[in-house]
DNA sequence: CGAAAGCTTTGATGGTCATCAATGTATCAG
DNA sequence: CTGATACATTGATGACCATCAAAGCTTTCG
């Protein structure tokens, strides 16, 4: 009793093979790192900073949340391959990865 | 003590403002809505099946969840605008909305 | 060395979420 | 009306998560 038995035949598939269950995990990190208005706020300032990056210490201000909670966000941000980190000093830069957009124009497609 | 003062002025900004909250908080809901891989996967097969759409019934067996989960995760999808349902007897068809990757795309920019 | 600044880690807490079984609702067939 | 099918809602449970204060680590500076 599935519909599929009264329609036609499927029209044809967007170009690949429907997501398979690995995938669509790794994925659903990258948008899980996105599910959180701090952290698009966060990853929209680092993107915004181009490539020389922006310190975490300019971070903390502007979203109103404690430091440890930045770098917490940071840190998710970081493992979801979105941005990347380099320390100076007693600082650190943050600029977003080179293929940070990729993943998510590829899901998007054409 | 913030790097701002040691540095010259921030490179331009993409193209409009830092996001808002109330835009951050927007689009984290969208965002939110892919950071499942159940959701993810279920978005993936209703935008297989075009503008036709596919029956609610066909989607509980290919992932492996209960119906009531499948449920649920379909109307987190809708109430998030990604996807439209449109009942017919006792099925329910869902598609893909208009503008559900327009809001994706518009964030990738460029 | 010792103090201070930038950042991370830990622990605790309140909140949200994915999941299922059970139940409810609506539609169709006989 | 009765039974069956498709789907939604409810309630419960275990897992995860955002947040902060406190404490730890590392680097710089005097």
């Amino acid at each position: 009793m599935y519909a599929d038995t009264m329609s036609v035949p499927r029209s044809v598939p967007l170009g690949t093979r429907p997501l398979t269950e690995n995938h669509a995990g790794e994925l659903a990190a990258v948008f899980g790192a996105l599910s959180d208005p701090v952290r698009l706020r966060l990853f929209d300032l680092v993107r915004r900073a181009g490539s020389d990056g922006i310190c975490s210490c300019d971070l903390v201000e502007p979203l109103d949340r404690s430091q440890p909670t930045i770098s917490h966000h940071l840190k998710v941000l970081r493992e979801a391959g979105l941005v990347e980190s380099r320390k100076e000093g007693t600082w650190v830069w943050y600029s977003v990865t080179a293929d940070a957009m990729d993943i998510i124009t590829r899901f998007v497609g054409r």
